[in-house]
RNA sequence: CGCGGAGUGGAGCAGCUGGUAGCUCGUCGGGCUCAUAACCCGAAGGUCGUAGGUUCAAAUCCUGCCUCCGCAACCA
């Protein structure tokens, strides 16, 4: 008999700069679930890779001084060593350099072309020519490139574009008619209203930059973004050459992907599909987004968490289930490292590991180190046994609806149970009175087959600790079947061994200090030394706000007219999240009086008013010396 | 009326296919000593943002309003 199938993939990650908790928190919920398919008997197809055409990457490796592939190789080594450390089992990894992914793009592109859905015209857009640089209008800012700061005049190149609209009453009943087909529901709302708006047609070929894979039909262009990219889930396949690891695996049981990306998914990725005739996908699945204290993650706010960090501490086994415990999917939830420790030592140290340890070392010190066997059921044995018994269905529950923290507290709920149960036996009591003796066998018994079911359900999530946990049982040798979780007297007469403590209890004061150290260290050498005749260019001054009014346009910025010495000049600042006209009239503070003036949203600016970054909050930098001094 | 999300005991969250509000942490009191100063029990603490509506019954459905957050347009 064949196996069931399920094919799950992540996004293929953009290798333009490290990842991420964020890319971390996908990938590990994707491991999860294709470990526990495997376990549940399914023949799994777990798929990830890296997406890595594209102007920005081409432009990175010149200002690197290397070649774009050469660039893109070094980098992906480096993801590849990420998910090599939090031990992702992912079946293939697919980059869209490789030639099996170039040569069926362009088999793809062909085949909407035949099909009628692809033609040349012209895509206009905003050109910066010194960096030979396309934008849309809504990634310049105020007629400059956002890269340079000159100014990009509008422009045409041919392109071909692929007839998104065509599909547009096919996708409203896709969305209508198939529910299950995009979640949450929130996401499937919001994209078939973004639907039913209309849809443009999409570029799908660029000619004003070469890295990426070529039109088939015509030399000078290459094939644009969203159609090398999606791809990739049937060309890993093999799609269309080689069938039959396709014919197997496709369509696939759901793509996890992150909710900024949902669009791309559920709308423009279903049409190309039916454009070339290949079913749709049974499921996409929208996360939300780990947010650190005071917002998005950000290169600029100093914020963003390096998973390598946190494994080197913490090992993987505690951040994967820190992350799959704490957020609930489809939902943004904010990262602190206080949460973080909390869960690791409340849930990992105290409630399981302690478990493991004190079970153990009962069973060496009342028995030596021989599991007894058990007598007949009294108190609290059948609610126990209840409880470990009834489990596994319940987690199975909730990992087929993605939630993996309700899964994982169902789990814990038998930990607890586990551990109030040795609390009404009492074990040590029991040992005092040889007449107790058989009491205090089943007692032992039963506690070790509670924590053997555990390191059954836990293997999923954290395999590694389910091994350190059987090894102490002494079942190291013995295979993890998942319906063994589901039997309660499955363990004969072994030997256990207490080993080291699982998770060490962590001082979570000392660690958060250690972890703003970290934090601190890694951000100093991020920018290049400079001379004193580079600073020298810089003009500070000190300024005095006279006046400061609300940006009549633009909801973040504040207008100050600033004196320094006997010059006033108006000042356009984005800090209205943080002070009040009113707060920062008055203010002594340093200008940056060279800067070059520009104009913000009708407002010139002339300078720029310095502010220390303290994470949630601008401070001013401020000084008791008269305005109008210079500053060195 | 740009798009979207959220407002639940001190904190962080779950519940939201309607039926006397749950989890973790924190606080207070107690128990235990097998264990990683861990574990177990008990208590205090919420009119589930607000005003209406539907219903025998709403945190849960509908409408208005308020507040916060993210994205987008401007953070020099």
């Amino acid at each position: 008999m064949t196996k069931k199938t399920y094919y799950i993939s992540t996004p293929i990650y953009y290798p333009s700069s490290n990842l991420h908790i964020g890319h971390t928190y996908c990938t590990v919920m994707a491991d999860a679930m294709a470990r526990f398919k495997r376990i549940t008997g399914y023949d799994v197809m777990f798929l990830t890779g890296t997406d890595e055409h594209g102007q920005k990457i081409q432009k990175a490796a010149i200002e690197s001084n290397t070649t774009p592939q050469a660039y893109v190789d070094k980098i992906v080594e480096g993801i590849r060593d990420l998910w090599s450390s939090m031990e992702i089992s992912y079946d293939d990894f697919i980059r869209t350099t490789e030639p099996r992914h170039i040569r069926r793009v362009q088999a793809m592109f062909m085949q909407m072309y035949e099909k009628g859905d692809v033609y040349k015209s012209t895509y206009e857009g905003w050109y910066c020519t010194p960096c030979e640089a396309f934008w849309t209008e809504t990634q310049i800012t105020d007629g400059k490139c956002p890269d340079c700061g000159r100014p990009v005049e509008k422009a045409k190149e041919a392109a071909y574009f692929f007839k998104l609209s065509n599909y547009q009453d096919r996708l409203i009943e896709l969305f209508e008619n198939n529910p299950e087909f995009l979640q949450p529901d929130s996401r499937r709302h919001e994209m078939l209203n973004f639907v039913k708006q209309g849809l443009d047609d999409l570029c799908i070929s660029r000619s004003s930059f070469d890295w990426g894979i070529p039109v088939p039909i015509e030399e000078g262009h290459v094939i644009y973004v969203w159609l090398d990219a999606l791809s990739n889930y049937i060309t890993a396949l093999g799609y269309p050459d080689d069938p039959e690891k396709f014919n197997k695996y496709w369509p696939c049981d759901v793509h996890l992907v992150g909710k900024e990306i949902v669009r791309f998914h559920s709308v423009i990725w279903p049409a190309m599909l039916m454009s070339i005739d290949v079913e749709l996908p049974k499921k996409v699945l929208g996360h939300g987004w780990i947010l650190m204290e005071g917002g998005k993650m950000s290169k600029s706010k100093g914020n963003v968490v390096d998973p390598v960090k946190l494994i080197e501490r913490y090992g993987v086994d505690a951040l994967k289930y820190f992350l799959l415990r704490e957020y609930t999917f489809g939902q943004d939830g904010i990262f602190t490292n206080e949460v973080m420790l909390n869960r690791m030592n409340f849930d990992l140290a105290n409630d399981l590991g302690n478990l493991v340890s004190r079970t153990v070392a009962m069973i060496e010190k009342y028995n030596g180190a021989l599991l007894p066997k058990p007598g007949s059921e009294e108190g609290p044995d059948a609610d126990l046994k209840a409880i470990a018994k009834a489990a596994a269905a319940k987690v199975e529950s909730h990992m087929n609806k993605f939630s993996f923290s309700l899964a994982l507290e169902e789990i814990w709920i038998l930990i607890r149970r586990t551990n109030k149960y040795i609390d009404e036996t009492a074990p040590w009591v029991l040992a005092k009175e040889e007449k107790d003796k058989a009491r205090l066998d089943t007692v032992l018994y039963n506690l070790a087959e509670a924590i053997r079911i555990t390191s059954v359900l836990i293997y999923p999530f954290m395999h590694t600790t389910s091994q350190k946990i059987r090894e102490q049982l002494g079942i190291a040798d013995q295979p993890v079947l998942w319906e063994d979780a589901a039997v309660f007297g499955k363990l004969g007469a072994v030997t256990v061994k207490k080993g080291d403590a699982i998770f060490p209890r962590l001082d979570i004061p000392k660690e958060l200090e250690a972890l703003a150290a970290i934090i601190d260290g890694a951000e100093e050498p991020q920018k290049p030394e400079i001379t004193i005749d580079d600073f020298d260019k810089i003009d500070l001054k000190v300024g005095e706000i006279v006046s400061c009014k609300k940006h009549p346009k633009a909801d973040k910025l504040l207008v100050s007219q600033v004196k320094i010495g006997s010059e006033k000049r108006q000042i356009v600042s984005g800090v209205s999240k943080y002070y009040t006209p009113e707060e920062m009239v008055g203010q002594k503070v340093i200008v940056v009086a060279n800067l070059k003036p520009i104009n913000l949203r009708g407002e010139e600016s002339k300078g720029m008013i310095l502010f220390a970054d303290n994470g949630d909050r601008l401070e001013f930098v401020t000084t008791k010396a008269p305005d109008g001094e210079g500053v060195s």
